[in-house]
DNA sequence: TTGTACGCGTTATCAG
DNA sequence: CTGATAACGCGTACAA
């Protein structure tokens, strides 16, 4: 069994709370006990057990984090790795650690998240994505437990402390800067319809159009589920059928333009002379992708280092107002817009 | 307050104890109490203390995860996200959870690990590199504490359970891969000489040309201490100012090997009718690259997935054999190999 | 300034 | 088959 603070205690001759509270750095103990203590734990090797202190003081220091739904491909988008690091520093600095669950159905995510919940297991939890009608938000909310979500709420806005990027006008900023090439008929590819990010960028690229006076069609708005490259084949399939084909593209994720890319090439269409091609989040792909992709910068570190940092300050603050967050972006220019060759003919 | 076991007993009419059993599906409890236990729990909605059941069982059902000294590089190299998929569903089968420390420092990685495992905070560790004179392997072994380890472990190997791809052979079949292409010029472009997957490569890499006769030039090898594409591109330019340039190159990584795709493209030149390249891990990044890179898929997500699945077994069972497992590996044939042009007349 | 005693929510041992 | 009772290791009123 190892080192407990009463077998510190015995050591330094003085009674177990007083050990406990030399640990906590209580100011009413004398300096002299606190070295003696202090000695004894250090010739004993002792290390404070994490769980009973989590029992007796009702908090964990854990945070636990909620992956979306579709976790599979979760995984396999840079958001994730990068998300990761700049979660893992913020809670690093306030010293808490990290915890996640993962599920393979909705139900299982769910159940992950009341265990951790109800469990006693995690003081918070950082909802990694945000989509419409989300039991586990709707849990949490219920039961009053702290969280913060990257991304928007779709509903409460006001009531709900979460870390975003400004998506509205972002796709907005692409939509204009493609309109500024002379694109007239720019099409949307956007992932899943549930989650508000999708919802923000479309709003935006809607937003846009309508401030220049072009005509929304809705066939030039696609969504594909998953946020993977085979959705962006789909979607050129969809998208390049139809009589007036785009000339112009704004996908939601650099990893469906991956796909987009792809299959564009694949029919002999050329980027960017033919289509130019605008997309989100700036991965490394953006920038290995042929021709270089143009993409909005979303710096996703800072989206996952400012909800660490957020949900500790609810933790630890008794009433920390509701907080909205917003990141900034940039647009990365590369080499996959280009001025519209035919927009002066078309109309 | 949170229902306890108390309140279940309570409506339920049984003691404490009894309640306990139920949860552990104890076969001496007769099916009525059970019954008549799990519907006053389910009426008030009860849910186990995890912490509670931790300090008295003396388990957690967490797992804690290490991430290699060099976090920050690490999160941006895609095996980190392959091996938290795979992690993430062997742990999740067992109904695990995981948890993650970082540190900036050896120093704070170190103590983050001391605080998982003397806080009792983890019942197992999974180290997710193995390179050369670990402390924190040292003090595991020291300790005897239960964990594996993705890789192989540089000392000990058949005293420590580890999950790892036979690198050598890989290494080899890559070399005699080229070796076969008419190549003799080849070199070797390896992430940090610390990390035993390096050497294990290396070695692969030297039998394979004494295999072929071939005489080893130790200018041909280079050591890029960062999993980066920075690393890439130091190494080219260190690797292509010597007399006789290599017609041929095996780098360890898919990010090292985009970083020497763009330096060779920057000096013109070709690949692969100059220079052949073939890499390891065959990320996605392999696929992107112009050309699309010839590379050794190593089953990431495998090596999670095992991972966790072994170290579970050594929790559960009380003397689980040490094990080895080895994942099998694939070359992915792609466009960056060429047969030599030269290598008829250079000798 | 320090010690005593109890509680945190379970599991486990030992009776019955 | 079930019920007391004692751990598990620590925090904290309350008392001294």
């Amino acid at each position: 069994m190892a080192i407990t603070i009463k077998d510190v205690a015995k050591l330094a001759n003085v009674a177990p709370s007083t050990v406990s509270r030399v640990i906590a750095n209580n100011p009413r103990i004398s300096e002299k006990t606190k070295k003696c203590v202090r000695e004894a734990m250090e010739q004993l090797g002792y290390h404070p057990n994490f769980i009973a202190r989590s029992l007796a003081s009702q908090s964990t220091k854990v945070i636990g984090l909620v992956l979306p739904p579709s976790t599979g491909a979760f995984f396999q988008n840079p958001f994730f790795a990068e998300v990761m690091h700049g979660l893992s520093e913020g809670v690093h600095e306030k010293h808490y650690a990290l915890q996640m669950t993962t599920g393979t159905t909705e139900e299982e995510l769910f159940n992950g998240v009341v265990q951790m919940v109800q469990g006693g297991r995690v003081d918070g939890i950082i909802l990694l994505y945000s989509r419409i009608n989300d039991d586990i938000l709707n849990y949490l909310r219920s039961r009053n437990f702290p969280f913060v979500m990257i991304g928007k709420p779709y509903e409460h806005v006001a009531k709900i402390t979460h870390v975003d990027n400004d998506n509205f006008l972002a796709a907005k900023e692409a939509t204009e800067y493609l309109i500024g090439l002379g694109h007239e008929n720019i099409g949307f590819i956007g992932g899943s319809p549930n989650l508000t990010v999708t919802l923000d960028r479309l709003h935006g690229y809607k937003a846009a159009l309508q401030e220049n006076d072009i005509s929304l069609q809705e066939d030039y708005i696609i969504h594909s589920e998953q946020f993977l490259r085979e959705g962006g084949q789909k979607a050129v399939s969809k998208l390049f059928s139809g009589t007036i084909s785009p000339t112009a593209l704004i996908v939601t994720d650099d990893l469906i333009a991956l796909g987009v890319v792809n299959s564009l090439t694949e029919m002999a269409i050329d980027i960017p002379s033919q289509v130019s091609i605008i997309s989100f989040n700036n991965a490394l792909f953006a920038e290995m992708s042929r021709p270089p992709l143009t993409s909005i910068n979303i710096n996703i570190v800072e989206l996952g280092y400012q909800a660490a940092r957020s949900l500790i300050q609810v933790l630890e603050n008794e009433n920390e107002p509701v907080k909205r967050i917003i990141i900034p972006h940039q647009l990365v220019v590369r080499n996959s817009c280009a001025v519209s060759q035919k927009n002066v003919f078309e109309r």
